[in-house]
DNA sequence: GTGCCCCGTACACAATTCTCTCCATTTTAC
DNA sequence: GTAAAATGGAGAGAATTGTGTACGGGGCAC
């Protein structure tokens, strides 16, 4: 399901813009045009992201940041005419995650809202010394992996690159990161090097090995690990 | 009495916000705006988490966090700015619980804040004065071991050795941690010299050294002590 | 103070494991 | 169908570890 994000703004065409623009982005989106009834939504419908303008009817903006903040962690980001960088602070002692000054770009706007809830699932949980893909069981600390329950060994490049790999599901990597990244920058070796070891990942990871399940091959840029579905 | 939060950054900003958030959060909170200070204070006053940022003057984060880490357990939070090394492989070797990517939200930090203080309180609440991996015994107050109920006579370094690994079965650790931990982290040593204990160690130990049950070896990476199964 | 013993470290060699490259074959994209 | 890319197998060379041995220092009994 995708992401639900609360726009409370007064403006019409401000809302109508952000929906347009969020709604394309891949987010649903929900609006409220006053504080009392974006609070009212808030707790309804628990969006996972809330867009608040600062100058509302009926309550000022801070108000309903610090209400809605009393009652969860919903990252909020703020909308206001002032540039000025005391609102900065202020918007961001109040408990918002970001804001952005009007007149802002739908753009920036979808921008902004994809930052902060990437990193507000990260703060969601924290450190993940254990990574779960389905049928794997991947310890960061133990440098274990388990398939199925079955251990699987796995040499130290190997396994970081499985790591690397398994750590941004669908994230496509071409073989000239991952030879940075596994190796320090400076490495004077083939690229074809990283061909090798997918190769023996697979060989000791995938039930069949000749039609990976984990580790994707993407054809002239590199490899990914397998989304979730 | 509420927690205490130590924020070691230079950017007085920064430390403004972290301060009001967390405390607002529930924390009591102090703060230095360099390593040595920062260290300072820390031996001074006991803080039970640190929040670290990674560019100090006077001296390198890097080596605040080992340096904390060598006198105590206290958890770090690292402030960073390289948004590319926020790999968690990284981040075990920096000895750092969590880490956080700047610009971060101040509500993020609180999170982490939170979570890592409750992860704390969890994994140490009762320090265990006695580790029973299965077959062995080791009275970490009396310093004494026994396997299958026969005493084992270990030098101070390889009890030592034994009672951090065994502390944290499954985890790796290198070479390098392991000769932070054990002697002064200003320690010139080659760290082979951490073989040679091993070495020793599972010859008083293991059953069968050759084939060891309890201190096991990670090729390239270090050594570990056997998870039960 | 002297001698002895234990401990920690350093070094060398052998055994093991890993990494990279080469090349033939298969797969993919157009 | 063709060219580019990826895969699979195999082996040489490099890296890593296990182990024996030697050296030096500190503590302790006398």
């Amino acid at each position: 399901m995708n992401e639900l994000v609360l726009v409370i703004d007064d403006e019409t065409q401000i809302v109508r813009l952000a929906r347009d623009y969020l709604e394309r982005a891949g987010y649903r989106v929900i609006s409220a045009a006053d504080g009392p009834t974006g609070l009212a939504a808030a707790r309804r419908e628990r969006p996972d992201l809330v867009v608040l303008d600062l100058l509302l009817p009926g309550m000022d903006g801070l108000d309903v940041c610090r209400l809605l903040r009393r009652e969860s962690d919903v990252p909020i980001i703020m909308l206001t005419a002032l540039a000025e960088e005391s609102d900065r602070l202020v918007g961001l002692e109040l408990g918002a995650d970001d804001y952005i000054v009007k007149p802002f770009s739908p753009r920036e706007l979808a921008a902004r809202v994809r930052t902060v809830l990437r990193r507000a699932r990260r703060s969601d949980s924290p450190p993940p010394g254990l990574l779960r893909p389905a049928g794997l069981e991947i310890d960061l600390d133990g440098r274990t992996v388990r398939r199925d329950g079955q251990p699987v060994e796995l040499s130290r490049l190997e396994f970081n690159l499985l790591a690397l790999l398994a750590q941004r599901p669908g994230q496509v990597f071409t073989r000239a990161q991952l030879l940075d990244r596994l190796h320090g920058y400076s490495f004077d070796g083939v690229d074809r090097s990283i061909d090798a070891h997918i190769k023996n990942l697979r060989r000791k990871l995938e039930p069949d090995p000749a039609h990976p399940r984990y580790i994707l091959t993407v054809y002239a840029v590199g490899y990914k690990f397998a989304e979730e579905r």
